[in-house]
DNA sequence: CGCACTTCTTTTTTT
DNA sequence: AAGAAGTGCG
């Protein structure tokens, strides 16, 4: 243990060896936070505390999982094993499904993702025959999420006229009507959604005071990291699970609070110190991650915020390169930008593909990236987005598993009674929901008991019926023995699903299809890895449980050498040399819906430092002139966050002619096309759009270049182009002409679907879109 | 009921 | 740009 206590030093030392009692340790970006929590721990145990007593809470699998396997190194892996560490979701899930008998629960409930929420959201309000457009499924369900996470029950809600009296004056009467309805439907499903596991555990330990009791005496040591980013919810399973040893110990970073938006509430690392009594306070304000160029321009942003706690970060790092600031015409720039930076970097200072990250504020962005690096042949990963478990064709195949051991999950039911398709039309699905709700069963029960239902079904449909309900309980029968492997082979099998996958032969069916082998290859993983560990069971329901609570972070296998592309948001608590910061423009980032209130603001700067403080060596900030935003090109300003850093740590790089004159760039990637020579076919379905008006197409429409306007690079096909709309195929032409004029248009073989766009004297926009192209002369 | 096609809406961030 | 919802025909 010594040795390793060794590699902290001082201000590192003393919160790791503070053994009892409630602290805090406020941790600055980069140092050394994770470090303190894993030898804290590390060193808890070697003074004899009992790996089951202690529960470590961190942000993501991924981080509990990499510090379990640290303190293994350090104590032996068979005494880290015992260790409860996780996300606050993973590790309440284990415990509700343990206990979920006492809430009413069975315990393999399932575990609703937002998908399935907003699915059931959007049924209720059309069952109850509300107006769409006042009743927004998306904004009902962040309602009903922000309830749940401030503990307010539908009780609670009926019982607070203040918060009726809110939705009435948003013109939501029916509100809590739908609240209540959908907690009903979820509970009569055995389901719970991600806020649920929050607020039943709270449930759980305010109702039953022995099970409180339990689960303090067995957590006796509790740390929390990111406290920063905790809700209410969370702060008060901390608090009720700590109340007796009081041996709490949270770390964060106030100024790395970006979670707002789901309920993270600054106020709880705030106001911390107020919550215990005697509570020790550590500071680590030492960087060892950044040069000092990067931490002092930080720390120039967060100066902007008024509200943080005192906290000086410094760093006896070198002083570093300044941090580069690059404008760009287009997104698609921005992106040639990042990638040739990259791969000049690369060559020069001998760098891998994983020392750069790309961050970005929404998951739109990673496409001009994505497109610009795919160019320049440089491996890169996008995290986040639609995740793995979140495409159609797993959560078809999820839903098969998700009813077999749940049969009154309707969501997952809904998805699949109909697919592949076996003749059960809306019509019935609506008539089946509305008996369910009636007798008050589930679908599947009245779908086994559809004999004594009273409900309008022909004999046919009736038949298809019973044959969906004895294909899912023959899976249930294979389910008592089989693997989930092979329960999954057979299911995809005999449902039909492959059949339906492999029917198209387009590229996004045979990606469906290489996705469902992955998901197989994942579960049979899964299986194998079971038969190692052996305190889990293997079961199909675990199985699901990872898959429902996995973040895209947690599923970085293999050691391929990719360069990292992900949002600001799942950035936090890692690293990189090299860190682009994209789309620094205003309405982009800081969002356009994030600067009504000054605290919404300071969020967005927060995360803006979030972001910059990722960065080791050297930072590129870079943002563009106009971008295609909503499928439109639209223009942007610079970012207000650019400004506020001093400009004695930006070096601001490539004046916008010389970009737009870059024979890298134009030139000698196009062909000799003339833009006049290239004629439009009439279209299959004629739509000639101009300023949003839409009319028929010529029969044939030509195009040459505007006479006030010089072409600065001819055209070309190739398959090669630098160009974010690169396609594909035969037929792809890049035009660009000066003064911010570009016309693109694209298209694969006959087929094209051509579309152009040009700025004339940057005011007006014309827009032209045509079906088919050729090319002539 | 199922399919093909069109129109509308939507994007901030995630467990 | 892309997905969901709506429309209309067989």
């Amino acid at each position: 243990m010594e040795k390793y206590l060794s590699q902290l030093n001082e201000a590192q030392l003393a919160p790791t060896l503070q053994k009892d009692g409630p602290m805090i340790v406020i941790a600055g970006a980069g140092s050394g936070k994770t470090r303190v929590l894993t030898y804290r721990i590390a060193y808890l145990m070697s003074q004899g505390v009992d790996a089951f007593n202690i529960l470590a809470l961190t942000f993501t699998n991924k981080a509990a999982r990499e510090m379990k396997s640290r303190i293994a190194t350090i104590v032996g892996d068979s005494e880290a094993k015992n260790l409860w560490m996780g996300t606050f979701h993973s590790v309440f899930a284990k415990i509700l499904r343990f206990e979920a008998d006492r809430l009413g629960y069975p315990s393999n409930f399932t575990i609703y993702d937002t998908q399935d929420s907003d699915r059931l959201i959007a049924s209720i309000i059309k069952e109850m025959d509300l107006d769409k457009d006042v009743y927004k499924y998306k904004q009902i369900r962040s309602r009903i999420s922000s309830y749940k996470n401030s503990l307010i029950t539908v009780k609670a809600y009926f019982n607070n006229p203040e918060l009726m009296e809110a939705d009435a004056m948003a013109r939501r009467p029916q509100m809590g009507n739908i609240y209540k309805q959908y907690v009903d439907r979820c509970f009569k499903a055995g389901a719970m959604d991600f806020d649920d596991l929050l607020l039943k555990t709270n449930e759980l330990l305010t109702r039953f005071p022995e099970v409180l009791a339990k689960y303090q005496d067995k957590f006796r040591y509790i740390l929390v990291d990111e406290y920063q980013d905790t809700n209410h919810s969370q702060y008060l399973i901390v608090r009720a699970l700590s109340d007796r040893f009081q041996n709490i110990c949270v770390v964060g970073d106030d100024a790395q609070s970006i979670y707002a938006f789901r309920g993270a509430n600054i106020n709880n690392i705030l106001n911390f110190q107020k919550d215990y009594d005697d509570v020790k306070l550590f500071r680590l304000e030492q960087n060892y991650r950044s040069t000092k160029n990067i931490v002092n321009a930080a720390n120039s942003i967060i100066d902007k915020n008024q509200t943080k706690l005192d906290k000086v970060v410094w760093t006896a790092n070198d002083e570093g390169a300044k941090i580069k600031v690059n404008r760009s015409l287009t997104d698609g720039d921005e992106g040639r930008f990042v990638a040739s930076t990259i791969f000049e970097t690369k060559m020069q200072e001998q760098q891998k593909n994983s020392d750069f990250a790309v961050l970005y504020r929404t998951n739109a962005q990673s496409r001009a990236i994505e497109d610009a690096l795919r160019k320049r042949g440089i491996e890169y990963r996008i995290y986040g987005g639609l995740s793995f478990y979140q495409r159609k064709e797993i959560k078809d195949v999820l839903s098969y598993l998700r009813l077999i051991i749940n049969p009154s999950d309707e969501e997952a039911l809904k998805r699949i009674i109909n697919f592949p398709a076996r003749g059960i039309g809306q019509t019935t699905v609506d008539r089946l929901v509305v008996a369910a709700n009636r007798y008050d069963k589930s679908i599947f029960e009245v779908l086994k008991n559809l004999s004594t239902i009273d409900i309008s079904i022909n004999s046919g449909t009736r038949n298809k019926l019973q044959d969906f309900v004895t294909m899912v309980e023959s899976f249930q029968v294979m389910n008592q023995t089989a693997t989930v492997f092979e329960l999954a082979e057979h299911v995809v099998k005999v449902s039909g699903l492959i059949r339906e996958f492999n029917k198209d032969g387009t590229p996004e069916g045979v990606a469906r299809m290489e996705n469902l082998e992955e998901l197989l290859n994942g579960m049979k993983d899964f299986v194998e890895g079971q038969k190692e560990l052996a305190d889990t069971t293997g079961s199909l329901a675990e199985f699901l449980e990872d898959v429902a609570l996995a973040t895209d972070l947690d599923a970085d296998k293999g050691n391929s050498d990719h360069v990292a592309l992900m949002t600001i948001h799942l950035a936090k608590g890692l690293e990189f040399p090299y860190v682009f910061i994209v789309g620094l423009e205003e309405d982009l980032f800081p969002s356009a819906m994030s600067m009504n209130t000054r605290s919404e603001l300071e969020e967005e700067r927060r995360l803006f430092y979030v972001a910059l403080t990722r960065a080791e060596k050297q930072a590129y900030l870079t943002y563009a002139l106009s971008r295609y935003r909503w499928g439109k090109l639209i223009d942007a300003d610079p970012s207000r966050f650019i400004e506020e850093i001093d400009d004695e740590y930006l070096d601001v790089i490539t004046p916008i002619e010389e970009q737009r004159f870059n024979p890298m760039l134009s030139a000698d990637i196009f062909g000799d096309v003339e833009p006049n020579k290239i004629r439009f076919k009439k279209p299959k379905q004629p739509t000639f759009k101009k300023k949003g008006t839409t009319k028929s197409a010529p029969e044939k429409f030509k195009i040459s270049t505007p006479k006030n306007l010089k072409p600065v690079a001819k055209t070309g096909a190739s398959t090669n182009l630098f160009d974010n709309n690169l396609v594909v195929g035969n037929i792809v032409k890049h035009l660009r002409f000066g003064k911010g004029e570009v016309l693109k248009i694209e298209g694969v073989g006959s087929d094209v679907k051509a579309e152009i766009k040009f700025e004339v004297g940057g005011v007006k926009k014309l827009l032209l879109r045509f079906a088919k192209l050729e090319v002539i002369g």
